[in-house]
DNA sequence: CACGGCTCTCGACAAAAGTCAAATCAGGAA
DNA sequence: TTCCTGATTTGACTTTTGTCGAGAGCCGTG
């Protein structure tokens, strides 16, 4: 990024206002402009990131609740977005918490994980921007061609986009039509090396997907309704970056999964952190699965889905006694 | 801290605020309270760090000046208060530069060791309030009996009250009237505990103090204005954590140094993140000394600092060539 | 049970910040 | 040079926010 003249200004101004705690006329007068500028300049420096206001996300993990559910799953931490209330949509609410808490787990020099879908796509949208130096952004899994509004190339780069970070998209389909094609193309160097660089990443952020008619994979194309219903009388439980997975959270041994080219599961559990986010209450069984191989270690999800896996818990605690 | 019941509601006005950006009012309808209600939650919220504001420091690392200090002396990284102008007061400038960077290193589960003086208490005064969790603040050196308003206990108590962290004192006096006194109290257990804590901090905040009559080692009595010229004459070249140090950085062999209760230089050296702040232009001799000793890592100074430090590398160099 | 003393809350006003159309400026093309 | 284009800046206006004193609720005490 250039160094624009305005770019010294802006930070000086943000400088002076936040930093200082100086008003907005008296920053216009030390800066010799006048304070509608100053005011300009500062909604800029929020929307870069040269300032950071951040909510303390505490508040949803101090809850009961929360610790109950790290408890019974063994999670690192577990996020609970209320939805008795407040705002209109309450999936917005999930997706809001999920941002914050996101910017709280990512740290300078971090390489970070994103996988793609509706959930993960609201994030990005909703995610306020922030300054991090030496960040790395890499995509988990192939691009699907359908003209969807969240490919996972564009969750990608939008999220990086808003870290002021690098981007590092996969340049291949998600899914092919042949299995020795879908081998060669990960025997590709330049596919080979970033599938390698996946688990060195800090911090990855997917949601889990739902093995239904509205799955996207059936949306975009890479499977018909079909096809996904015969799968999930195999055993399919969930998608998880582009993969079906079975309710133990192993990738299910089928054609579709050999023809995909994405993040392998164990890659994924060698990254540190794994943030999942479940906007939708119909994911139950996804989620367990998601959870029962260890594909997640962060969590953040509705109350209601909170009081289901709780109550899963206490069914399989009671069964196993 | 106990759960005061107001306490979810500021956390809850600040969510909807600054998280999902709603106006006080909109607030104000969803939880049910007048707009001033709200209005005062959210100051208290910044107040306790609920909300974090934060202003990249990025502006005074990028300057070029800065990046000549820190390969000229080897440092990690220079931040450079310009001292031309906008605020009044260009020792304030420097320490709300120093407390920005401050929280910007501090991170959770960190543990911190803070000296004290003047800068140090100028910086905790002026710093804002972050929720911090698992932090623990230790106090480097002993206490001055002096009843100063900056004493060591003092800094690191108030640091550790706006991080909302755990505050480790030390219940020893800085400077005692005989050697065999101060190897005694040093083996006490809980004395020696401390000390030896201290090479697993993570971060250090300290500044350099200058041998001369101004020196808060004489103002709180622990030296006369004759001992510390004596000292000077030996060659002492500064302070840091109430030890004299000569000009290479080590510690002064000298009665005093032997009768002081406070970290050895080593186990700073040890703390990976070393931040000294710099106000008055005084200190140039003892801040070369400090960096000459591989006591800082990180550094908070004025351009007009800088402009001295570059200017003695320069001629440093030249004599070498 | 009434009484301070306390904190919390509210309404109204004053101050500050956000917004927008018009004016200005810089830089390039004719 | 002059004119045009697009971005930046400004002054005037509106909306939003901060603040203050008054009042309401609460609790322990006499």
């Amino acid at each position: 990024m250039a160094i624009r003249p305005a770019e010294q200004l802006i930070h000086k101004a943000a400088w002076l206002y936040y930093a200082h705690g100086l008003r907005q006329d008296e920053v216009a007068n030390l800066l010799k402009i006048s304070r509608a500028s100053v005011a300009m300049y500062l909604r800029k420096a929020r929307e870069t990131g040269i300032v950071n206001i951040s909510t303390s996300t505490q508040l949803f993990t101090d809850d009961v609740m929360a610790r109950e559910v790290e408890d019974a799953f063994k999670l690192d931490a577990v996020w609970i977005a209320p939805e008795n209330a407040y705002v209109a949509d309450p999936s917005t609410d999930i997706a809001v918490l999920a941002a914050s808490v996101f910017l709280e787990l990512v740290k300078k020099g971090d390489r970070i994980g994103v996988a793609w879908g509706r959930t993960v796509y609201t994030i990005a949208d909703i995610m306020s921007y922030a300054d991090l130096q030496d960040v790395t952004v890499v995509q988990l899994c192939g691009n699907l061609g359908a003209p969807y509004s969240y490919r996972p190339d564009q969750c990608t780069m939008e999220i990086a986009r808003r870290l002021n970070a690098r981007g590092l998209n996969f340049y291949a389909p998600l899914v092919l039509s042949t299995e020795a094609l879908a081998q060669g193309l990960r025997a590709e160097p330049v596919i080979r090396d970033q599938l390698a660089g996946i688990s060195d990443c800090d911090l990855a952020l997917y949601s889990v997907g739902a093995v239904d008619a509205d799955s996207h994979l059936v949306k975009c194309g890479a499977l018909t309704p079909a096809e996904m219903e015969a799968l999930r009388k195999e055993g399919a439980a969930g998608v998880i970056a582009g993969q079906i997975i079975d309710a133990s959270g192993e990738a299910l041994d089928c054609s579709y999964n050999r023809r995909v080219i994405s993040a392998e599961l164990a890659s994924l559990r060698a990254i540190g952190k794994r943030l999942m986010v479940v906007q939708e209450d119909t994911k139950f069984e996804p989620l367990l699965a998601a959870i029962a191989g260890g594909l997640c270690t962060h969590l953040v999800i509705g109350a209601h889905m909170a009081e289901r896996l709780l109550q899963q818990a206490g069914a399989a605690s009671k069964k196993a006694s």
